[in-house]
DNA sequence: GATGCGTGGCA
DNA sequence: TTGCCAAGCAT
């Protein structure tokens, strides 16, 4: 077995010295343990992951506590996160887990990758993080950061950037230690090699760095432009009865599935906050509603809109509301609202409810 | 290949 | 205020 090249034997020393300890970090890693903070830490930062992590393996330490898991309470566990179908595809991917594999998480990629919520990074870092497969898990960090060191000029955000990273990457590491060196990158691009204002001075692949050497750390990664954003107007509806209020589940496969909202939508065109939310209660429950006054306007940023969101008390309601296009309706009671995962406006609105009821 | 999918932090 | 970014996956 030949000795690594120069930088690669840098990165591994700088990681055995820096490197980050974090809960799901052990020198004979849980597979599943693995497996969880890879889900979580999917478009999410470390520091966001960690109290989650922590609360959801005291509560499903095991794949197959998860297994057994009602969908509801992992997704109370999973609220404020994002990305809700990470929550049910993990969920489903642990009782596939225990029917196919007798519980124990696969060890080839892929096999991992057939799982669901199981791509190709996350299939890579379960591999070689817990089983020491040599695997390349290519990251937003490990783009960033090949990207500068090699001086890739191609977008990396596009299939042929991460071929050509990973072409580049390949088989760099020691045989065993591809874990170490997928993480040690990892570490680097959220420490030294950053988005912005990287910390070069403080860098050990300094010497060998091709943007560093050219003057071009800021300009590199390349990255395709995205669209701007549009922002709507969004009304939902309040009606209590009683000591209850009406709650809608969405759909499954929707933004924020399988999540609880205070019934509403868009504001059309020419419409006025109140012809929106009645409209919106024909058409997804079935009820004819009669919107009083405004209780709160909330704005919030989704992944891929903006809103501003008026929340309207509804005074009377006629008829039962049916779930025409939600999973499900139900009254609950304001001192249960807790039990019921929902999103972070609609939680905004149901502790308004709670601190003035 | 492009788009849909949450939230929080930062300039 | 707005845009960008952060350990991606599914379609």
């Amino acid at each position: 077995m030949s000795s690594p090249a120069p930088w690669v034997q840098a990165l591994l020393d700088w990681y055995a010295r820096q490197g980050r300890a974090l809960p799901w970090r052990r020198a004979h890693p849980d597979p599943y343990a693995v497996w969880v903070s890879e889900i979580m830490l999917q478009q999410t930062r470390v520091e966001t992951v960690e109290p989650y992590f922590r609360r959801w393996m005291d509560r499903f330490p095991t794949v197959r506590a998860l297994a057994q898991a009602d969908e509801q309470e992992v997704l109370r566990l999973w609220e404020g996160l994002g990305y809700y179908r990470r929550a049910r595809q993990l969920l489903a991917a642990a009782r596939e887990v225990v029917a196919r594999y007798g519980g124990q998480v696969p060890a080839d990629p892929a096999e991992l990758a057939r799982l669901p919520g199981i791509g190709p990074y996350t299939a890579a870092a379960i591999a070689s993080i817990a089983y020491g497969r040599d695997a390349l898990a290519l990251d937003g960090n490990l783009r960033r950061v090949l990207a500068r060191f090699f001086g890739v000029e191609t977008p990396v955000d596009t299939p042929a950037g991460q071929r050509e990273l990973a072409a580049l990457a390949q088989g760099a590491w020691p045989a065993g230690r591809a874990g170490d060196f997928n993480q040690a990158l990892m570490d680097l691009g959220a420490l030294v090699c950053t988005p912005r204002a990287p910390r070069c001075e403080d860098c050990p692949l300094r010497p060998w760095c091709r943007a560093y050497a050219e003057g071009r750390v800021a300009d590199l990664p390349r990255k395709r432009g995205r669209a701007r954003v549009p922002h709507h107007t969004v009304v939902a509806g309040v009606a209590r009865r009683g000591e209850t209020v009406l709650l809608a589940q969405r759909p499954a496969h929707k933004m924020l599935g399988g999540l609880w909202e205070f019934p509403g939508g868009k504001v059309e065109p020419g419409e006025d906050l109140a012809a929106a939310l009645r409209r919106e209660w024909r058409e997804e429950l079935g009820v004819d509603a009669e919107p009083g006054p405004e209780l709160g306007v909330f704005r919030h940023a989704y992944s891929h809109f903006r809103i501003t969101l008026h929340a309207l008390s509804v005074l009377r309601v006629h008829g039962e509301p049916r779930p025409l296009q939600a999973a499900a309706v139900r009254w609950v009671p304001v001192s249960e609202l807790a039990s019921y995962p929902m999103g972070k406006v609609d939680r905004a609105i149901a502790r308004q409810l709670q601190s003035s009821s």
